[in-house]
DNA sequence: ACCTGAACACCGTTCAAGT
DNA sequence: ACCTGAACACCGTTCAAGT
C-alpha cells in the first residue's frame, strides 16, 4: 500500500472510531469522510461497506471477547463464567450502539464482513454454555444460537434509553433463565 | 373537516396501512403520499409526525389488546392469561415491524403521539402480572415496566430474520422466566 | 495507484404560492 | 380552508476525471 493510502486509511479508522462511539453504528459515512479530510470515494475504496469498516475497527475487540471466554472457561465456575461473559459481551455491544442489529444480520449472511466475527463470538459463548450444561449449571434445553439470541435481546434493550434504569434487573432475569439455579445472579 | 380533506385523509390512512404492513414502520412518508396521490404537504398537515400517523392507524389495535387483557383477566387462569397476552402482544408488534423501537421511545416521551397507547398497553400487562403474582403464579420481583421490557425484547427478536426459526423457543424461555413454575409453557 | 467530488436517486421537513 | 410541490439539508453509492 502506498504511504499516502495508508495515511488516509489510518485517518479514516481513527475518525470512524470516534464518530461511531459518539453517534452509534449508523453514523453518516459522509460525515466520517469529511471529518477525516478525505474524499468520500476514498472511504469506499478502503472500506466497501459499513460492515467492513466496523469489522476492521472491532475485530480486535471481538477476538478479545472470544479469548476472554477461553480464559473464563479455565478459571471461574461454569455458571459464573457464563454469566460474566454474557455481561461483558452485552456491555461491549452497548459501547458500539447499533451494532447488535448488524450482528444479527451478519451471523446469517456469509457475505457480511462481520460474519466471521459473529460466528466466532457465538462459538465462544456456546463453549461456555456447554460446559455449564455438562456440570448441570445451565438448563439443558438451550443451544448456542438461542444463547446468542438472548444476548442480542439484552444488548438491544440496553440500547433503549427508556430501558436504561432497569438494565441490570433485566440482565439478571434473563441470565437467571439460562441457569439451572433460579436464584438471581 | 371539508369533504375533500376527509377524502385525502382516508386515502392516506388506507395507503399508509398497506405500506407500513409491507415495508415496516420506517417506510418512506414521501412514498406513502405519492401512492395516495396526494401532495407531501397534505400528509404532514393531517399527520405532523410519523407517530401521529401510526397512532391513528393502530389505536384500535392497541385498544383491542388492552381490552383483551381485561377479558383474559376474568376468564383464564392467571398464568395462562399472562402468557397468552404476552404472546398476542408480541405477535401484534411483529405485524407492524419496526414499531417496537418507536414504542420504547414513546413510553418515556409524553409528547409522542404513541405515548398514551403505550402507557395503556403497559398498564394492561401490569394488571395481568399483578393477578398472577397474587396467585403465586408469577415471580414477585418483577414489575410492569420490566414486563414491558421483556415483551419489547421478544418483539425485537421476532423482527430479526436471523432469529425467526427460534422465535417460539425464545418466547417460551422468557415467558418461563416470568412465571413461578419453570416448566415450559 | 490512488484520490476527488460531482452526479444520481433517495430521505424528512418546511413553506410560499396556488385554488 | 386546504392542497401542491419546489426548496433545503441531508443520506448511500457510483464513477469519470484528475494526479
Amino acid at each position: 500500500m502506498r504511504a499516502d493510502a495508508k495515511k488516509n486509511r489510518d485517518r479514516l479508522l481513527a475518525v470512524a472510531g470516534e464518530v461511531f462511539a459518539e453517534q452509534g453504528a449508523d453514523a453518516s459515512l459522509r460525515d466520517i469522510a469529511r471529518k477525516a479530510g478525505v474524499g468520500l470515494g476514498t472511504l469506499y475504496r478502503h472500506f466497501p461497506t459499513r460492515e467492513a469498516l466496523l469489522e476492521t475497527l472491532l475485530r480486535a475487540s471481538f477476538e478479545a471477547l472470544a479469548a476472554r471466554a477461553g480464559e473464563l472457561e479455565t478459571s471461574d465456575s461454569a455458571d459464573e463464567a457464563l454469566v460474566v461473559w454474557m455481561h461483558e459481551t452485552t456491555e461491549f455491544t452497548y459501547s458500539q450502539r447499533g451494532i447488535i442489529a448488524l450482528m444479527m444480520d451478519a451471523i446469517e449472511d456469509t457475505n457480511s464482513a462481520l460474519h466471521a466475527s459473529c460466528v466466532m463470538l457465538r462459538a465462544a459463548g456456546t463453549a461456555l454454555l456447554t460446559r455449564a450444561q455438562a456440570e448441570g449449571k445451565a438448563r439443558d434445553d438451550l443451544n448456542g444460537e438461542e444463547l446468542f439470541d438472548l444476548i442480542a435481546a439484552l444488548a438491544w434493550l440496553r440500547e433503549q434509553p427508556a430501558h436504561a434504569p432497569r438494565a441490570d434487573r433485566l440482565f439478571d432475569i434473563i441470565a437467571g433463565a439460562v441457569l439451572t439455579d433460579r436464584a438471581d445472579v
